[in-house]
RNA sequence: GCGGGUGUAGUUCAAUGGCAGAACAUCAGCUUCCCAAGCUGACAGUGCGAGUUCGAUUCUCGUCACCCGCUCCA
């Protein structure tokens, strides 16, 4: 299974999709850069899940909030309290502990706080009796200072969530767009967690994008819409060309759930990273009325909606569909990701890496490959490749043999090469290859935008 | 952060206390070249830092990164 995520990464380098960050100085740990080719499907991805959620809704607006946000924001939300804990380890098993948990479990236990501190403590995992480490306090969220002075007054968090920019912006939106519930605001965009273990290529990492959505419902018709987006949003992995069995569906036992949520079901991937083989990808919550009430009372601005057709005042409750943009992307990798057999030039069977993207996800679209540099076919084919450019992402490539080009047109995902040969200059015709099946179509130069954009629709 | 493992060209792997090799990939050239063909040539590496040593890629320490576990939850 680590050997799947492997082949991803090194092809992930090898071919410009992603790389570690700052690797000439030795690297950052958990932190990747996308390259030419990733930052084209992760913007692609992106602009899938913007358009189904937003701009083919009439329901739905969307919202592009500041990454930073007032300290107030933060400690209304629960998330300067629910982020930040002091941590401890034993010495003897490894295992770590919130502190705070381990006292208040002695003093339920015994009917007093344990005098000596942890040292008084059993380990509940191996026994051992005062073996815990100092605690440390562990702040989830990072941090930064406002202004020329580096002190308290100018502390600020770097959101860990957007979904918080959407609820301080609630009132604004919701009256601005002269929408009513049920309806949502989305969000793409960073966010940032101090995460104790990040890792697993861009499946865990401290800088993250965010794909959210706030659907704000009545009281009482929540359970439906939670439903209701947990089917959509599935059905939207499958659209896109995740596999159906590499998904499934996970609910977040009671004990489990975050401070805000009443219900929580994650859609996950098979990533293989974790013993069963499948991961969160993403996160469908039933966060309440929590946010807003929490915001209304912190801040003394009513966020309630009045209700004019019952006469009736309630505040919203909120179903967010919450998605990793960099999770995402890897999903999509790792379910394209094939290896097929493809005959070479002696008629052999070669072993051939194929992306099998959504033509809507591919990074490039099109790839205009003239046969031969000698013989003068160039110049058409770059007319062809600048004609096509208009439209999409379109690679020139020209050097080496043909087959060899189409392989690596494959290895990204590239759906049609489009092959300008020796005949062209006479017929005014080229070859149209697919990925997938390798067929072969001759099609008339004048024919080539308007045959591929059938093919390429959506894209 | 803790414990364990790993670190050699872009990638996959060799080798060695004394000049670091290959394959594939890449680039240039030749070839009317439609599925990683052939030929010629080129580029390119011991993660970083210190120590031991006449000499370290090899031994030692530190550091950084990656992988596996513990936590996390997009």
């Amino acid at each position: 299974m680590a050997d799947r995520m492997d082949t991803i990464v090194s092809l992930s380098k090898r071919r410009g999709l992603v790389y570690p960050s700052g690797e000439i100085y030795g690297g950052l740990r958990a932190a990747w850069d996308y390259g030419p080719l990733g930052v084209e499907l992760k913007e692609n991805i992106r602009r899938q899940w913007w358009k189904s959620m937003v701009q083919a809704r009439d329901d739905i607006v969307g919202l592009d909030s500041s990454v930073i946000l007032a300290r107030e924001v933060w400690e209304a939300s629960g998330h300067v309290e629910v982020f930040a804990d002091p941590l401890t380890e034993c010495r003897s098993c490894h295992k770590r502990f919130r502190a705070d948990h381990l006292e208040e479990v002695y003093e339920a236990k015994h009917g007093h706080p344990p005098a000596h501190g942890l040292d008084d403590v059993n380990c509940p995992n191996c026994g051992t009796k005062g073996a815990f480490t100092e605690p440390r306090m562990f702040n989830g969220m990072l941090r930064t200072y406002l202004g020329p002075v580096e002190d308290e007054s100018g502390l600020a968090y770097l959101r860990p969530e957007t979904a918080q920019g959407i609820f301080v912006n609630y009132l604004n939106v919701q009256s601005s767009s002269r929408k009513k519930p049920p309806f949502g605001i989305a969000q793409t965009g960073k966010s940032f967690r101090n995460e104790i273990t990040p890792g697993n290529f861009i499946f865990r990492t401290r800088e993250l994008e965010q794909m959210e959505m706030e659907y704000f419902v009545k009281p009482g018709t929540d359970e439906e819409w939670h439903q209701y987006w947990i089917d959509a949003r599935l059905a939207w992995h499958v659209d896109l060309g995740i596999a159906k069995d590499n998904l499934r569906l996970c609910e977040h036992p009671k004990e489990k759930l975050s401070h805000y949520s009443k219900r929580t079901v994650d859609i996950e991937y098979r990533f293989g990273i974790s013993g069963d083989g499948f991961d969160e990808l993403e996160g469908i919550a039933n966060r309440t009325d929590f946010d807003l009430s929490t915001h209304s009372k912190a801040s003394g601005v009513d966020l309630s909606y009045f209700d004019q057709e019952s006469g009736e005042r309630w505040t919203p409750y909120v179903i967010e569909p919450a998605l990793g943009l960099g999770r995402s992307t890897l999903a999509f990798l790792m379910d394209a990701y094939n290896e097929d057999e493809a005959p070479n030039a002696k008629g052999k069977m070669e072993t051939r890496t194929v992306l099998r993207l959504d033509h809507r996800l591919a990074p490039v679209k099109v790839a205009v490959l003239p046969l031969s540099r000698n013989a003068d076919l160039s110049p058409k084919a770059r007319d062809l490749a600048a004609a096509l450019r208009r439209h999409w992402n379109v690679d020139f490539d020209d050097a080496s043999a043909i087959g060899r080009r189409y392989r690596r047109q494959d290895e990204i995902g590239t759906p049609y090469c489009v092959t300008v040969d020796f005949e062209t200059v006479d017929d005014d015709a080229v070859t149209v290859r697919e990925r997938d099946s390798m067929s072969q179509e001759r099609i008339g130069l004048d024919q080539v935008e308007s045959y591929l954009a059938a093919k390429l629709v959506g894209c």
